[in-house]
DNA sequence: GTCATAGGATGATGTATATCATCCTATGGA
DNA sequence: TCCATAGGATGATATACATCATCCTATGAC
């Protein structure tokens, strides 16, 4: 055996790493094979010893880009005051830095409209990610009934995400008036 | 002269309508100049003769695709009692129907993270958009000051923004209850 | 009817890209 | 020290695309 054998999974994470980064800033197709490993220190040949396809760089991701917003929204949640955790979490996701800097937030403001159009078998796994992202957060959302929660997730998200996408198109004066308007019309409900 | 003086003009206005559908439907890749010229009923090597450029031919068709929804939306809300337009804008905004035909409905869930990708000439174009786009739905929007109704209009194109582009990466199911909950959400709120 | 011309078609060029066959080489076991 | 091999590099192939030079033809002015 050539390398250590903790060696491939070492460069496999790096390499989807850099493309996760990718995704969140540039879009899907931002992320060119060749690019990705020009930038993981690889070259563009070595790919297809590491993923199946480009669909499967992809999957995984979009898998370590909502694994690391649901880690930061969690960990601002659970540090919270019981009751105010979702609270947390707004305040959390919608910091002008998290719309500033989109390859290390969360990758829904930066891709949804480009995951719901991608093919069904894609498509299935994306949904997959969010049922894990909502099922994260219901339980810091506010409301007493799961059903409530469910709600509370939806609406409060949906600001969130439409917030920092419709933010990133302006520029920083107006990108910041967008972000404040969301939090706070947010904050004062439920 | 070959043909009537208007036909440049009509053709000129089949591609961009074509154009805004497709670019709603499949995002700013998905419009290529051969594909947009052959749903015209014309061929490629034309596509010069009426645009300098691709890039031309994408800030028409946003153009066509906000003047669209701000249409819709206008109409909507002068139809209503004074006072409850902003809700008709809602109820409107977040029909079924608008969610699951992009190509008919707002460019923002569509589009707004590649908007917000475009080189910085396009983008100056896409704001322009924007800023007529939030001049017309102010005076529908809820508070009784000027900066009140920008934060209303912030928020609650927000809130729409982001409930379309979620709940289209959703299943038939999921989606609904999407749309309903950011629906009720905003209508219980101002 | 003739013809100049603008709208439209054909086809070429160059670039970017995914994919993969093949080659090269550093490594660790013998 | 030597060698089998897996990780990685080189380069080929095929496709998709924007752009544009050039050609063709229907039209309406004469």
């Amino acid at each position: 055996m050539r390398y250590r054998p903790e060696h491939k999974a070492e460069i496999h994470r790096g390499i989807v790493k850099e493309a996760s980064r990718r995704v969140r800033a540039e879009g899907l197709y931002g992320a060119a094979v060749s690019t990705v490993m020009r930038d993981s220190g690889l070259t563009h040949g070595g790919f297809y010893k590491h993923f199946a396809s480009k669909d499967d760089l992809l999957v995984e991701s979009l898998h370590d880009g909502f694994a690391e917003i649901v880690g930061i929204l969690a960990r601002a949640a659970e540090q919270a005051r019981p009751g105010q955790a979702w609270k947390a979490i707004v305040k959390t996701y919608l910091r002008p830095e998290m719309c500033d800097y989109p390859e290390r937030g969360c990758p829904l403001p930066a891709l949804a409209p480009e995951l719901a159009r991608a093919d069904p078998a894609m498509r299935a796994k994306f949904v997959g990610e969010l049922v894990k992202y909502r099922d994260r957060m219901l339980p810091f959302m506010p409301g007493r009934r799961a059903a409530d929660k469910e709600r509370a997730f939806f609406a409060i998200f949906s600001t969130m995400i439409g917030a920092t996408a419709l933010s990133r198109i302006l520029p920083a004066q107006t990108r910041a008036r967008v972000l404040a308007s969301a939090r706070d019309f947010l904050l004062r409900s439920f």
